[in-house]
DNA sequence: TCAAAAGTGTTCTTATTACACCCATGG
DNA sequence: CCATGGGTGTAATAAGAACACTTTTGA
C-alpha cells in the first residue's frame, strides 16, 4: 500500500471489485492491478489502499480506484467489511470493500501509484490474489449473481440501443446459465421497460435485429413500487 | 464510548442492532442502551464500542454486546459499514454494524460498562437515537424484512414446539402484513420443513392446536440446493 | 443458395389467490 | 352454551416451462 501501515493502530482501507462485461466477450472479467510494492510485490490484487482521515469511505473508494487504475465516476456499492486480525501481514488493516459492474470499453485504464499495471482478467482464470482478495472476489461474485436477479444491473453494460439477443447474452454470461429465447423475450417485454425503436442493426450477415432502449422513467417508477426484475 | 477516541486517527467501532420478537407481543423490538457517558449522555443508543487491536471485528461485536447488555452467544450478521467523517462528534469513527433477531425472553439483560440501562423498545416508538443510530436501525430493518422472505430467520424465535398460528403471527409481525391462514399453512407445510408432533397445546380456552417442530436436517439440505423460503 | 441469427404462439404444468364453515376446548 | 382460535378444500387465475419452424440478410 502507498500509505504506510501503522502497527500500533487499526488501519482502515478500501478495496474495489470492478466487474467488467463487454458484449462480444463471453466471460465476466474483473479489474486487477499488479502491485509494485511490498507486501505481495509483483502479485495481482484488487485495487485498494488506506482511507484518509478527512474523507468519507465511499469517497475514499472512488479516489483509490481512480488513483490506481484511472477509472473515474463509477457507481460503487458497498459489499462487505473484512476485519480479521491476520488478513494483512504488516499490521492490522480492516478493509471496507465495494463492487461495481461496468463495461470495460467505456473506460481507459491508467495505472499509477503503486500499481505497475491495471488489467481486466477473466474471472474463471484467477487462481490467487494478494492478501485475502480472492475471498473478497468470491464474495463479490456471489453478491453480484444474487443482485442481478432483482435489480436491473446491466443497463449500463449495453450500448444505448441494443438487441434483445445482446440483453439475453448479458444475463446468460453473468448468471452463467441459459434462457429460452422465447420465454426470455416474453418476460422482458412484459415488464414494459424497453422501448422498441424503428431501427435495425446494420452490417450483420444475417437478418438484422430490432433495436431497443431502456425506458428509465418507467423503470424508476417500478422500482419504487417494489418491482421485481427476477428472471 | 468507553475507550477514548483518538482524534489523530481513524477509530473503528462496532454497533449492534438486536431485534427482539416474543410470541404474545405484537410488535418488533430492538435492544437499546442508555449512555452514561458523553457524547449523547443520557440518550438511547445501539450497543456499540471501539474495536480492540487484537480482536477480529466479528468477535469484537460479540464482546461489546456482551459487555454492555449481558447478551451472549448470539449469531450476529454483518449489516453495513458507516464511515462518514461527521458521524461522530469527537473524532473520526468508522463503524461496522451487525444485526440479529432473537427472542427476548431467552435472555437476561445485564447492563454494564458505560450503559446505564439496557432495554427492549418497540421499533415503532423510536424517534431518535444517539449518533447516526437511527439511520443504522432503519437500514437494519430494511435488511431484516428483505432477508426473512428468503431465509428462515425466525426458527429461533419460537419455542421448540410451536403451533402454525404462532409461526404465522411471527411472519406477520416482522413483515408487517397479513397472510391468509389456509394459504400460509399450505405453503409452509409444502416446504416439508416442519415435523408434525403427536402433541397438542394445553390449557387454552379453545380447541388445542397441533404442535410442530423444525426439521433442521431437511432445512440445511434445502438451503444448499438454493431453496427459497419466500412467502 | 447457404449460413447465421431474428422472430414468433401454443400447450402443459405449476403456483398463487380468494374465499367460509364446522370443530374442540375451557370458562 | 358461548367465545375463542383451530382446522380444512376447491375453483379460478396467473406465471413459468417446454418446444420448432419461418424469415431476413450478407457473403
Amino acid at each position: 500500500m502507498a500509505n504506510p501501515i501503522d502497527r500500533s493502530i487499526i488501519n482502515i482501507s478500501v478495496d474495489c471489485v470492478i466487474f467488467g462485461f463487454d458484449e462480444n466477450e463471453i466471460d465476466l472479467k474483473v479489474l486487477l492491478i499488479e502491485r509494485g510494492e511490498e507486501p505481495f510485490f509483483g502479485q495481482m490484487a484488487l485495487p485498494g489502499d488506506l482511507v484518509n482521515i478527512d474523507e468519507n469511505i465511499d469517497e475514499s473508494a472512488k479516489r483509490v480506484l481512480r488513483e490506481l487504475t484511472g477509472l473515474d465516476d463509477i457507481f460503487l456499492e458497498q459489499l462487505f467489511t473484512f476485519g480479521n486480525i491476520t488478513r494483512h501481514p504488516l499490521g492490522r488493516v480492516v478493509t471496507v470493500t465495494y463492487y461495481a459492474l461496468i463495461k470495460p470499453s467505456d473506460f481507459d485504464l491508467l495505472p499509477s501509484g503503486f500499481a505497475t499495471m491495471a488489467e481486466w482478467r477473466s474471472i474463471s482464470e484467477i487462481r490467487e490474489l494478494a492478501f485475502d482478495h480472492f475471498k473478497i472476489l468470491s464474495t463479490a461474485l456471489t453478491r453480484l449473481k444474487g443482485k442481478i436477479r432483482y435489480q436491473p444491473i446491466g443497463f449500463n453494460l449495453l450500448p444505448e440501443k441494443f438487441t434483445l439477443t445482446q440483453l439475453q447474452s448479458l444475463y446468460e454470461t453473468i448468471l452463467d446459465t441459459d434462457f429460452d429465447k422465447r420465454n426470455f423475450r416474453k418476460k422482458i417485454l412484459s415488464m414494459d421497460m424497453l422501448i422498441p425503436l424503428n431501427e435495425k442493426q446494420k452490417g450483420v450477415a444475417h437478418r438484422a435485429a430490432r433495436l431497443y432502449k431502456f425506458d428509465m422513467e418507467r423503470y424508476d417508477k417500478l422500482q419504487t413500487l417494489g418491482f421485481n426484475f427476477a428472471l
